[in-house]
DNA sequence: TCAAATTACGTGTACGCACACATGTTGTAA
DNA sequence: TTACAACATGTGTGCGTACACGTAATTTGA
């Protein structure tokens, strides 16, 4: 291993100036720059990144505003333990992140908890951008203060925000489509269960669905699409009947799409028998989703790895701050396909998270 | 952040002392160490794992056994990667990893590599155990010299190593015969041809069929199950006249499974024609797998993701080697799903590393 | 009772780098 | 010649830990 002090001494000259050569800090005459750079390329030298990263310690504040999750709204218990992971890694870098949470339907409490969340006046902002109005007020508070922020899970486009780390819901409809075509024969019908219109993943949801019937248009125009659409939340049990007497009236409706996260619910309530003669395609892999998924009642799901979107986003924001590394300004996160037989071999990272804490 | 100091301070000891508390050292008064832990818990001290590593800075040599890759062997371009992105991590903590090739058919240049590697007396050993009995003689010498050594990407039972990464082949197989399924019609027939009887992924391949032919039994007992067999390597494109013909005299067979990672060579050889009605599933993600995938004439590809088994080969056994932390004796890497729709957004790892290099 | 052995703890240094500060060197104008 | 920039380079310290070594305190044994 070859350091600094090895490349000082070579080049006679102290380590101080082969530091300044690296990092271009200027105040080096050009020969013994050149005469630095040779022997660095030369004798193949790298930073050690441990030692760096010990000696550029900082203190910084990261701030994270996240929807809190609980047993009807679990979704959101996966990018928190991301978050949480990140955090523990960054930690010795000397970047203390701290969490906020809000009511993912409660625009107030957005805002109470961004209130909270600025009054630790952080270095940097990593968030579910989730009401657009509210939004606009705290992105100007952020850029007025000069705090950088990233979005992660939801894509508000036009907030100037350092990068979106997140699934491209678009193409995620697209798969969604290939896959229920390549389940269904060639002169079924398919149906879409928009299971509720929530005010955060209405945008998502409709991206998919668009993506959906993007690709169906394309590959085969000729196969009709249907859609039923649920405006009560909670009551998609009560609606069992409206899907049942739906899918009675239309026997060749062999495939159904879910775009949001709760195609569980949509199997519970559908008929049983019923249901064997179908192939549904949903999104994430939440416990109720992967329970249906190995019943067999689910074909596919399709997993935006939300876990990761966590972690990602707090490796990329310290990446950031502490190395000043300025990340693409969107980061896709994979369209990871589900069925039975792969789950266990996935989400290797979060169910290790989870084991060890 | 809390450090050893603060601890010391807090307990009136020294930061000697309370090391010796955190690893256990022992030479500690009964009554110092509870009032330690006592303090540590309460401050919730945390080791600094940036300082504690450049502390535990090692001197050690790693090497790695592994398959040459060129334009007619691809496959092992991306486990290669792998080791080289672990070994520049690995890197900084004072691990040297040495990489020795060898030619995958030719049994001499794997154990001729291995005598030029145990040369170097390296600390740790990462291998393909591409041949059986010359894995048995390289065993022998590692275990006499008691060198710890783990096998990644081929599953070799019984020779003691410290862990086996890479996929679950009979696994593989049974998701192969899932998606085979899903995108047959009922009556429909299905194909498995082996395009070559490697001496080394023999065993992989078989596992796979034996998966994949396990899970008709299971799901669906009445489809009929063919199989092709070739057993010179290169003659691929001439046998396209055998399997063409195959196909004709069976016009119900709708899928075709190949279990190497070669599929691409397959679909070369079909009639273009025919070959549209076909649905292909195969494995890896080699250039030219993507590429027919992504003409469409390939409809799954499952990855094994053996960047990252490289990757992980590298990391877990620097691990085990700096931390003394064993890991667990198989570590499945993912049964991953690639279609035209998400390859773009699977491998990001790999193509970020391919991008910084 | 006293030296030797054992135990309990403190001290100092190394790890490799980043950065602030000190020191040195050259050139230029008064 | 002196004074003083302006630039070029050297020095020292801190980051938090691991560990070898040293030293004091206590115990043991004859």
């Amino acid at each position: 291993m070859i350091t600094i002090k090895d490349i000082a001494k070579e080049a006679n000259v102290s380590v101080g100036t082969v530091d300044r050569v690296l990092h271009n800090r200027g105040g080096v005459s050009p020969k013994t720059e050149d005469k630095i750079r040779k022997i660095l390329k030369q004798k193949k030298f790298k930073i050690n990144t441990i030692a760096s990263s010990l000696a550029m310690k900082k203190n910084l504040n990261l701030a994270t505003l996240i929807p809190q999750y609980d047993g009807e709204n679990v979704f959101w218990k996966s990018p928190m333990s991301g978050i949480q992971k990140g955090s523990q890694e960054v930690n010795p870098y000397g970047i203390e992140n701290h969490i906020f949470t809000f009511d993912q339907f409660n625009p107030q409490s957005y805002t109470d908890a961004f209130k909270m969340l600025i009054q630790l006046q952080p270095d940097a902002v990593v968030m579910v951008p989730i009401f657009i109005k509210e939004t606009t007020e705290i992105i100007q508070t952020l850029s007025h203060r000069k705090i950088p922020y990233l979005f992660f899970n939801v894509d508000l486009k036009g907030y100037n925000n350092l990068c979106y780390i997140g699934q491209k819901s678009f193409e995620a409809g697209i798969l969604a489509g290939k896959l229920t075509r390549l389940c269904i024969d060639s002169e079924d019908e398919v149906l879409i269960v928009l299971t509720r219109k929530n005010l955060y993943d209405y945008e998502a949801n409709f991206e998919r669905v668009k993506g959906f019937v993007h690709y169906f248009k394309e590959n085969k125009p000729e196969t009709k699409i249907h859609e039923l659409q649920f405006d009560e939340p909670s009551k998609v049990e009560q609606s069992g009947e409206r899907i049942n007497d739906f899918l009675k009236k239309h026997p060749q409706i062999k495939g159904i799409l879910v775009p949001s996260s709760r195609i569980s619910n949509v199997c519970r309530v559908i008929d049983h028998d019923k249901l064997k003669e179908l192939k549904l395609v949903g999104f994430d892999t939440t416990p109720q989703n992967v329970e249906a998924l190995e019943k067999g009642l689910v074909t596919f799901l399709i997993s935006q790895k939300s876990f990761n979107q966590g972690y990602k986003s707090i490796k990329t924001m310290a990446n950031y701050l502490v190395h000043k590394k300025i990340p693409n300004n969107e980061i896709p996160t994979p369209l990871e396909i589900i069925t039975k037989e792969n789950y266990n071999f996935s989400h290797s990272e979060e169910r290790k998270y989870y084991n060890e804490n």
